[in-house]
DNA sequence: TGTACATCAGTGAACGCGCGTTCACTGATGTAC
DNA sequence: TGTACATCAGTGAACGCGCGTTCACTGATGTAC
């Protein structure tokens, strides 16, 4: 699974060391901003031994990213497992994007970061969204317009949703009723009525 | 109203080719993987000329950007003079956006990268946009939902809409589609009737 | 279990260059009379 | 209109340091017998 497997004990720890002081200084600055010493400091490891576990520096960044979206990519599908109805899904998706930017912050701020052009129905992180899509569209479920722009919308609810979530502490009781607002608002501009939208919402809170 | 005003020609002259030159960089990659040596080629200047206009490297990063989001709101602001009911002004709002992204791919390229962080209400660009969801909760025009997530709901179409229409060439036909698409979802989203929102989708394009 | 050897990963000093910034000089523009 | 002087902005060579990358060495881990 993890790309520690291969590894011995010993690298394995130097390496999670490296990455976890990147996923802490990414979180707040880009990776040009970052010099190795920084990372090396932090991770309390010699500076030679980036290069044994990194080609270069833009490839630590690229490991970094791709590590959140796997992590983040996963939660979705898990959660996703037992739900059957595509809006349930569509919806559940946005909430456990929402968890996943309460719970880490700093993971979320590399995603976001990273990932500035993840409107692309192609990628990765998104193909589960898209086969949603389509098949509520098949079953007549949405707006018209959404067969066309659906996906791009809900990415960029969740983008924003995600991005907002970060930015100052809140209460809970207000954290919450962002979420539901942006949900709520996100599936009624897809066309689902209000009442079916609102129990949506309800029904994909729970599971989360 | 321009910066360049107080200047005299020839350093009006230099300072406009060095920010010519920063916008076509800054359109591709962020500032620090600009070395200045490219900047002052691209703009046919000498070094030290850079050092006159800018105090340093940001400083110069700084001042594409705000130039960029000036002339974006005030497209916004000119587009919307005459225009009195919000939910018009709300969608012309997503189609001058659009548009800038059509007319000025580099300079939206710049806008996006700079402002990871449009999400903000207090943020200028989005002060107008503010108000006149203000105004259409207290008309009534809205769903309730919106009164506290409207804005950042908006904001995120917008964004995201403007990055798409970056990615890759289209027809004409294919990009007024999406536009129109988004805009329709969007205000549906917000709790307008479809009827009625295709109305004003129809009308705020005409105005473009 | 103990010894000898091989491999693997860590270490940090040293290197060198890319790049931001400075500065003394020059030429252009503007002003006074 | 012409001349002398002041200021302003452009120029590019030179500086120096921050930082990515290398490498010879060391200690740790694993294997054979």
């Amino acid at each position: 699974m993890s790309v520690e497997s291969n590894l011995s004990p010993r690298a394995a720890r130097t390496r999670a060391a490296l990455v976890a002081a990147g996923f802490d200084l990414l979180a707040v600055k880009p990776i040009d901003a970052i010099p190795i010493d920084e990372v090396v400091m932090k991770a309390g490891v010699a500076k030679g031994s980036f290069f044994n576990h990194f080609m270069d520096k833009q490839a630590f960044a690229a490991a970094i990213a791709t590590e959140v979206r796997l992590e983040l990519e996963e939660e979705i599908s898990r959660s996703n497992r037992d739900v059957a109805c595509p809006l349930e899904r569509i919806a559940g998706g946005m909430f456990v994007g929402a968890r996943f930017a309460i719970d880490h912050p700093k993971r979320t701020a590399v995603l976001l970061r990273s990932s500035a052009g993840v409107t692309a129905r192609a990628h990765p992180l998104n193909k589960g969204v898209a086969e949603d899509f389509d098949e509520a569209c098949e079953r007549g479920l949405l707006r018209d317009e959404a067969r066309g722009s659906g996906v791009l919308y809900w990415l960029g609810l969740c983008q924003v949703l995600m991005a907002n979530l970060l930015e100052r502490p809140r209460t809970l009781a207000e954290t919450e009723r962002r979420i539901d607002e942006m949900v709520m608002l996100g599936l009624t501009g897809l066309g689902i009525a209000e009442a079916k939208a609102a129990k949506i919402v309800a029904e994909s809170r729970e599971g989360i």
